[in-house]
DNA sequence: TTGTAAGCGTTATCAT
DNA sequence: ATGATAACGCTTACAA
């Protein structure tokens, strides 16, 4: 293990894995096929046709030597990188997975790799990411849930075409928005709620400085005002789209207004905390409380019981991006319409049979 | 916000985002600052001392060009890519996810940037994301979970150096595995229940061809025979390590095997799937049945009741393991040592008073 | 301290 | 169809 390379000993047995030599390049390959360095780039790429004869003699020599080429020097020499940026808040978040999976898949076919990297929601971050991309010279970016202000993306997008995911922007041919109908997954997820009779349905947000968030909110409200219910601050309760947050502002809501017969989270995540806070104090779900989550998380429908729960279709959203992003990079105009979300019933809410507790007394 | 650059107006507040220009080379910001090249190539990686004032004239035509240099062609100069080529089985699993993050942080540190690919379980695929790392020139990859066998490990790692996470492979100056001591983990966990008064304890299994799987499944053993009781093939079901296998086998396990009173899984996952069956059959957990996973997603503390598990420090593992990929770049010699896992006790287990069911009759 | 010039390993433009 | 040859944008001896 600790001698190599001119190995003197005749009699030693053949290694059976050919070493990969460190540094063969396509010249080494040409030299050793008898041909012009241009002939052996030009059967690398098939950009041009070479007798078969040349054709084989190369091939043979690029697998005697294993030779594989060395991709920064095609970039260089082309001006491609056949590679994305993509940007997520957080690469350890389950939210972000999928759209990862999704864009990876997708971008294989037509030939990219993908470039993954965090910002950990910093700013200062993010910015310094994209520079990154810059610096590398990719042929595109994608972003999840970009907190920079517009004007700055513009200017990124003057580099690289870029293609913005949960974040509506000013459409141009180097930058776009896929937006995500928050708001009507929340309404939605609200008014069947108020369809299982419920009166007096809390809400946990997320961080105000998210633009989703915020969506999530008006849905809500939305949803409320539509059925004729007051929209009642004290039933909202601040959360932060992780699970630490759900419990607390589950405690909250339980300590201050322990009436309401319905919770709707702002992410699944949070419904995840609520749902422990409930357990905790003995709530039962949904047999005195119903809950609903937002995203549909993986594990979201082997919670116990399954979240009801509105369903972004995250996998087939980071095949859009990706397949968006390919054809920006060609110039070619592409379409994106909203992506509509979808509420999942599953076993977190009931409906109220004596309608409102309020009236039970009335009836 | 519309207009921008050259900016005739002397009186007009400066714009805040400097149009990033196209193709400024190093050379161009040379000729801008009155330099040569190499100087602004010292100034750019503090390779040498200049001049305050050249310093100062190269910094702002950097700064006025918006300047960028060119990863590419500076790895292809150097030699070096700064690199690191992580590859996973799949970026998507939760589980593989607080690694890359552990990953992703230590290797900023050093200036290093990880790139993530994933083979998704498919050994085919495996072996090609190592070549386009090859063909990346990364510095250095990370390997979570390898499938292909030792020798062509080795042969790669001659390109490149190589950790492999949850593997033992023979170390080397190029390849080194990071081991997990997955045997332990599992025998402390059924240990426990052992402890708690359980005696049939099932143990839903993960997929055979993992290492991993089958340690946890000798761990399980041990334990077992430690404790003086016999190993019951009837008590093992096979799971695939995902959801949907939890539930089959729990399933198959109830109908064929009722009257166990712990249940150990290969991992969360597994366990979140057989703590569905058992809430859809109406067995809880752990008044009638006790449980325990193996990995200790973050998901698992917000369980209800919250999962008792092994717990891999999966975040730390991941900032020793880019750690130590960068002392192999480096060619420092480096010393790693089994990776411990604890018990967390949570929620899913209690003791059984009446020792055991079988022995209830005599006492 | 600074500049000149020769690579680094490809692709791409010309000729032939 | 094939081969020179000039980029590509940087680093790095080697000189000065």
């Amino acid at each position: 293990m600790t001698h190599d390379g001119s190995n003197d000993n005749p009699g030693a047995p053949k290694v059976p894995n050919v070493p990969l030599a460190p540094n063969v390049t396509l010249e080494a390959i040409a030299r050793a096929a008898g041909v012009s360095p241009s002939t052996v780039s030009r059967i690398l790429n098939g950009s041009a046709r070479v007798l078969p004869a040349k054709q084989q003699a190369v091939e043979e020599a690029i697998a005697r030597f294993n030779y594989r080429p060395n991709v920064l020097a095609r970039s260089l020499a082309s001006g491609r990188t056949e590679t994305i940026g993509v940007l997520t808040q957080a690469v350890s978040s389950p939210f972000y997975a999928e759209w990862l999976r999704g864009i990876e898949e997708s971008l294989s076919e037509p030939g990219f790799t993908p470039i993954f990297v965090s910002s950990r929601w910093n700013i200062a971050d993010e910015k310094a990411r994209l520079e990154q991309f810059i610096a590398r010279r990719v042929d595109g970016i994608i972003l999840l849930h970009a907190q920079l202000d517009e004007s700055t993306l513009t200017d990124y997008s003057r580099r690289a075409p870029m293609l913005v995911l949960g974040r509506s922007v000013q459409n141009s041919a180097t930058l776009a928005g896929l937006p995500i109908d928050n708001m009507q997954g929340a309404r939605d997820a609200t008014h069947h709620l108020i369809e299982q009779g419920h009166r007096e349905i809390a809400f946990i947000a997320g961080p105000a400085s998210h633009e989703d968030a915020i969506e999530r909110l008006v849905g809500y409200r939305t949803a409320l005002e539509e059925a004729g219910i007051g929209f009642d601050a004290d039933l909202v309760e601040q959360g932060d789209y992780l699970e630490t947050g759900g419990v607390a502002a589950m405690e909250r809501l339980m300590a201050r207004h322990p009436s309401f017969s319905a919770v709707f989270c702002a992410n699944d995540q949070t419904a995840y905390g609520a749902r422990l806070a409930m357990f905790r104090r003995g709530v039962r779900v949904p047999d005195d409380v119903s809950l609903v989550g937002f995203d549909d998380l993986p594990t979201s429908s082997y919670m116990t019981p399954p979240l009801t729960t509105v369903r972004q279709p995250t996998y087939e959203i980071g095949r859009l991006a990706a397949q968006g992003i390919v054809q920006m990079i060609r110039k070619q105009s592409i379409a994106l319409s909203p992506i509509p979300l979808t509420l999942v019933t599953r076993e977190t809410t009931r409906r109220i049979t004596p309608p409102v507790k309020r009236e039970d007394t009335r009836t």
